[in-house]
DNA sequence: ACCTGAACACCGTTCAAGT
DNA sequence: ACCTGAACACCGTTCAAGT
């Protein structure tokens, strides 16, 4: 948001450069791989001079922050409109936004990749990044909050829990980008996404040991009524 | 593993200049970010000239992966001595290997983002990485095959189950590395933690929306008895 | 067999200068 | 106000040459 803090003033020869600087830089990586998004790769792909991209952004990880909240809006986007769309249930509701995730990173692997970059690692510096990768977050935990509401989730820190989603579904996102899941299969992967979704609101463990083991009640009784806040 | 194909032949000044720009590797990892690891940096480091290293790295991608695959190493022993100490309860084992994971993550953090950054994406160029990182994986899921055994866990692909256990605890791992989880706290990661692996282990559900909805039963069913490989 | 020195193309970034 | 041109330090990588 705020992309541009006053008027649209279409200066720059094509229009307004730090849009098409972000264009350009999603166009790279979406043909390539993160390592080609390079400031001067995309300054060459807009048109201008290197140095140019610094009227507009502060250094090179500016853009790729820029990038990223491209990337975190879509995803949003995305995640609410599956969810809108599964009106079954609330716990398919959520399972669907699992899927919506996966097919995200699946779909536009390099840019998911910068999304959760190292170049980032210091998100104080980029406060618009920060705020829309949190509505991500808060989309998930509105979710859960309304599960609890209806009954459907144990009471408990919804906070942590939509943590745990989201881990679970990142998680998920990153060892199939890295092969290490699904094997670059998306219909795999999204197989994969609702069982673990089911397994996370369900749990693993068999239905008589997490009523009759001793080991099991207390953990139990912990994860439920006073979930620690992280 | 097979970090020398022959005997080790003390050759170049200082001794073993694999091993020696392995270490440096680490070395620089250590104090500063991954961005801070470049091929020239380790060469320097470890008092040779930029193209020393060409002689024992096909480029840099090979140290990358090289360093990455000492980190699964240190891993794992961290995980499987963690496992052996927690003999309180199955679950607990499981519980531990979680927090250990996530201490490895949180004490070497430029490493753990090398471990899975992007230089490593296409991973059958790094046999042996691949090899040691499956360990890792392996390791989750004898620990959860060996639940399913002591009825613990329910019948179902206990692959699917550990890469589920694995994406958790690796995105939480993640999530807690850019700042969005745990907000740099080590007792608060490990809480967090514990409330993860027990939400994924016992459910989010309440029991009686677990055993009374109906929309739950036939998903109950699907996660338990056949679980779809993935 | 292993390393150095020099070189090439590329990158991030700066700065004076142009319009 | 915005962009260009030239420059600097740095990087990955190659290759002829040294020992």
């Amino acid at each position: 948001m705020t992309r541009r803090p006053r008027s649209a003033p279409k200066s720059y020869h094509h229009g307004d450069l730090r849009e098409g600087l972000v264009e350009a830089a999603l166009a790279i990586l979406g043909r390539g791989s993160a390592a080609a998004l390079t400031l001067r790769a995309a300054a060459r792909e807009a048109g201008v001079s290197p140095a140019a991209p610094y009227r507009h952004f502060a250094d090179r990880d500016a853009l790729v922050a820029a990038v990223a909240e491209r990337g975190f809006a879509a995803l949003f986007d995305r995640m609410r409109a599956s969810a809108t769309r599964a009106r079954v249930s609330p716990e398919r509701g959520l399972q669907e936004i699992a899927v919506a995730y996966l097919r995200f990173a699946m779909e536009r692997p390099a840019e998911y990749r910068v999304m959760f970059g190292p170049e980032l690692a210091d998100r104080a510096r980029h406060a618009d990044l920060q705020q829309t990768s949190t509505r991500v977050f808060a989309l998930l935990a509105e979710g859960i909050a309304g599960l609890q509401r209806a009954g459907r989730v144990r009471a408990g820190d919804a906070h942590a829990m939509a943590l745990t989603a989201w881990a679970l579904v990142h998680g998920l996102a990153m060892l199939a980008l890295d092969g290490r899941a699904a094997d670059g299969d998306l219909a795999a992967l999204e197989r994969l996404g609702r069982t673990a979704t089911e397994l996370l609101m369900f749990g693993m463990a068999t239905p008589a040991a997490a009523v009759h083991s001793p080991s099991n009640t207390p953990a139990r009784r912990r994860s439920g009524a006073r979930v620690p806040r992280q």
